[in-house]
RNA sequence: UGGGCCGUCGCCAAGCGGUUAAGGCACCGGGUUUUGAUCCCGGCAUUCGGAGGUUCGAAUCCUCCCGGCCCAGCCA
């Protein structure tokens, strides 16, 4: 065997942890996390967190736990902890362990005390303002707290009494006492514990104070025994803080973080703030609406969960500000449905052919290959009568360059069927064509027509079978490449980003699919019948994407 | 000189002192085709943000410069 072995892609993290596994670091084990916090819907951007924690666990046959960082109580519910499982499972992976950061809440307590009694933290009872007064700023380090030097038992009473729900919010926090003329703000004494005296999802009201990320986060890691904490670039600024947290306490294990760049795909628009926004004005339907980045709105359009895998392999993994053409996930739903997705006929904006020298009542059932490509895909039959609905693009009384489909006196291939000839335009009052009269070639079946050449192909359904459907074509949410550069997205959004099209005629056969069931509609694109409103009676396609183009682009 | 980080083809991205600077997407040809799809074949960076320097040899090391991103939540 002398083929080129092909090569797979490599990225920073992977050569990272190849070389810890090669030189025995952490028991040459790989642990990872993903770790969201249930306050949103997990979007496309969470899918290459994704892909890359469970996929480098995978790879160098580690594991990879889901963690809730659940530590806030105020945003967090467990309709979002639900979609998120959820998602992940969709997504095609299993974790190893699934975790709270909540469940830690006693431990991180007990460390806290910990580092109160070795002097490195203590209870700041200055207001948020007052903090914020004292922090400095960019250039000019931080004031200390009057509260900095208070004793280890007078912090430790006082935590301890937060702790009990004795003070009310904001009355005092914990701080961590490192460095107030530290360039990285993250150090100037930051906030390791605040007081809430909010229900949590699922520690009820036991706690009246709640760990901070930065605390909880690395604690979190090393009891898991995490040994490769990847996370987002702007949390680069906090690992010398992560590293600070886990060098004072007695930790369980030695997790590094490595920080990556988050996913910036174009025409889309990825903060949990903007989308929760998106959904509240009802600029989309719901989280799940078709065109939402989200994991459940992209599902809903209709990739598939080895498309955006396929996607994260494309896109690689660095510490980039690099920014991804839509083509690209367009692409990978393409190549996978080009190879499995059966073929069907559907026009949707249909104009009537009548085939004058058929008779009136004239039928015929064809047989198609479901897959032109691949015979083990099988056949199937469609109807054929004496009237046809064929796309009014397909029709040009006017035709323009090069075209290719039928015009008065033109012939074109009605796909697996007959060739036809167009020879009358009937049009109503208002000079809309409303059908057309041809005639067809009797010799075409399975043939090419004697002594001419009929280049243009067009799809069409039989108007005696055929059966009414609504289909949804979508393009994309924002007529900008950067809408989060925008002032407000209302004037970015594209008013055309949904088109419901309901006089849709499509072959009698689909209407027995079962949701979420993919078809290339020949010529038009890959359509998924959609999760929630397609049945029997009520057809109902999404339109995932578009076949490629190349003529339309000239 | 507040701190941290990033710059390789239009868009991603390998590359880790010696390669003809991978690969994918896009693009441009040409062939097949009853989807203007797919598929196939070919083309596509004398050059790695710029300028110096080290070296027999630099995208890879050093210096300076230019451009971009992140940080002043009791958010994550």
């Amino acid at each position: 065997m002398s083929k080129t072995e092909p090569v797979e892609a490599s990225n920073f993290i992977r050569n990272i942890i190849e070389a810890d596994v090669a030189a025995g670091k952490h028991d040459a084990q790989v642990v990872t996390r993903f770790p969201p916090e249930p306050n949103g819907y997990l979007h496309i951007g969470h899918v290459k967190s994704i892909c890359l924690n469970f996929g480098m666990a995978s790879r160098f046959n580690g594991r990879c736990n889901l963690r809730f960082d659940d530590t806030n109580p105020a945003r967090e519910n467990e309709e979002y902890a639900q979609a998120i499982l959820e998602d992940v499972s969709w997504l095609g992976f299993e974790w190893s362990e699934l975790h709270h950061a909540s469940d830690y809440f006693e431990q991180l307590y007990t460390y806290a005390c910990d580092l109160i009694r070795a002097g490195k933290a203590y209870v700041d009872s200055s207001s948020a303002d007052e903090m914020r007064a004292m922090r400095g700023t960019l250039t000019e380090p931080g004031t200390p707290s009057v509260y900095r030097d208070r004793s280890v038992e007078e912090n430790l009473d006082l935590f301890k009494r937060m702790r009990s729900g004795e003070f009310d919010d904001g009355a005092h926090v914990l701080r961590a006492k490192i460095d107030l003329a530290s360039g990285n703000m993250n150090m100037r004494d930051p906030t390791l514990y605040r007081i809430r005296k909010i229900a949590h999802v699922r520690t009820g009201d036991s706690w009246s104070i709640y760990p901070m990320y930065d605390y909880t986060h690395c604690v979190s890691d090393a009891i898991e025994k995490i040994t490769h904490s990847l996370c987002t670039l702007e949390f680069e600024d906090h690992r010398p803080l992560y590293n600070w947290v886990l060098e004072q306490i007695d930790a369980p294990g030695a997790p590094e973080q490595t920080e990556f760049a988050r996913l910036a795909l174009e025409y889309t628009m990825l903060s949990k703030r903007r989308l929760i926004q998106l959904v509240e004005e009802n600029h989309v339907r719901g989280w799940d609406d078709p065109r939402m980045p989200t994991i459940t709105g992209i599902r809903r359009r209709g990739y598939t969960p080895a498309s955006l895998r396929d996607f994260c392999e494309r896109i690689g993994v660095t510490k980039n500000d690099a920014w991804i053409e839509m083509m690209v996930l367009e692409n990978c739903i393409r190549d996978q449905l080009n190879v499995e997705a059966p073929r069907r006929m559907a026009v949707l904006d249909p104009i009537k052919v009548v085939i004058t020298d058929l008779p009136e009542d004239y039928s015929e059932t064809l047989s198609f290959a479901n897959h032109p490509q691949d015979e083990s895909a099988g056949r199937r039959e469609i109807p054929f009568s004496s009237t046809v609905w064929i796309e009014q693009d397909d029709f040009a009384e006017v035709p323009p360059p090069k075209y290719q489909r039928l015009t008065i006196g033109g012939e074109v291939r009605l796909r697996g069927s007959y060739v036809i000839k167009c020879n009358e335009i009937i049009k109503d009052e208002t000079g809309n064509i409303i059908e057309l009269r041809c005639t067809h070639d009797p010799d075409t079946l399975g043939k090419k027509p004697e002594g001419r050449k009929v280049k243009g192909v067009i799809h069409w359904v039989c108007a005696k079978k055929g059966v009414n459907a609504q289909v949804r074509v979508y393009d994309t949410l924002f007529t900008v490449p950067n809408p989060a550069a925008a002032e407000s997205f209302t004037d970015i959004i594209n008013a055309e980003s949904e088109k419901v099209m309901s006089m849709c005629i499509i072959e009698p056969s689909l209407t027995a699919a079962e949701p979420e069931t993919h078809f290339q509609f020949e010529r038009l694109g890959y359509f998924v019948t959609d999760r929630r409103d397609h049945s029997p009676t009520t057809p109902t396609f999404n339109r995932t994407v578009t076949l490629r183009d190349t003529w339309a682009k000239k």
